[in-house]
DNA sequence: TTGCGTGCAAAGGTTTTGCATGGCA
DNA sequence: TGCCATGCAAAACCTTTGCACGCAA
């Protein structure tokens, strides 16, 4: 079983997803607002140690679509709490919390009932945002 | 407004969509099967092509986690029928059809309750399927 | 001292773009 | 004929890998 170390660069990046928290951040997001406070990192390190932090459950990794930027947050442990999705406006980019009883069920009736097992880190709800709903219709 | 051109190549790609219906292909997938047929088209083509039918709601794309070959699917009169949700299995790359009525009211419940309208085609849910839950298991 | 971590440069894989040519209407 | 469509090559893009060096324990 490989050593853990704890160097610099891993203290840095976890504490700047922390300081985002609840918020998501990408790989880039993550250099550049280190590199602005003149910490001298790599975006390979920041890659690999995100890697690392996913695999260890500290950060979670959610994957956008297609040739987008990889989103990272900081696995609180509120997220152990209760069952927790997102939603992403495809208009305005926002990501949106969401948290619901309606969907604390969701996810045991797809387990029981089609044999699914539903990753809710994982799993992003595609559609529009009020905002965005709005302004489309004020522009007809 | 710009005209459209009925070409070869589009009816191509299209026949080939619709031929693997309802399952999803990847604009490789596309070339390949084509390719196999003797007919000549290159990537760029399938990619433009694809662009153009989504664009105009006849083809469906599904954005696959990052770096991923993204999906393509023809966009049946079915699809307006009833919700219709997809399921990827993180393991295997399966991705499962799923209608059920629990996610229509879904939807309904997330819009008036939370004010996003989701997109059903868009949408994803990532998890693991009952084979690879099995041979997890299996293998502990 | 050991061996994981780092960082540059380069590769990897999918999708897009530039540009000259082809082909539909 | 006009203008969109095509296709090759090259670029763009995010992410990973190779390799020599650095550094934690």
């Amino acid at each position: 079983m490989p050593r853990i170390y704890n160097t610099r660069q891993q203290k840095l990046v976890l504490s700047c997803l922390k300081s985002d928290y609840p918020s998501h951040m990408t790989a880039e997001d993550i250099l550049l607002k280190l590199r602005e406070k003149d910490e001298k990192i790599g975006l390979t390190t920041v890659y690999r140690t995100l890697d690392k932090l996913v695999s260890r459950g500290i950060v979670i990794k959610f994957s956008m679509p297609n040739g987008t930027k990889a989103c990272y947050k900081f696995a609180d442990s509120d997220c152990a709490l209760g069952e927790h999705y997102h939603l992403l406006c495809t208009d305005c980019g926002r990501m949106i919390h969401f948290e619901c009883t309606h969907l604390d069920n969701l996810s045991q009736h797809i387990l029981s009932e089609h044999l699914f097992s539903i990753d809710s880190f994982k799993t992003v709800f595609y559609g529009k945002c009020s905002n965005c709903t709005l302004n489309e219709d004020n522009a007809k």
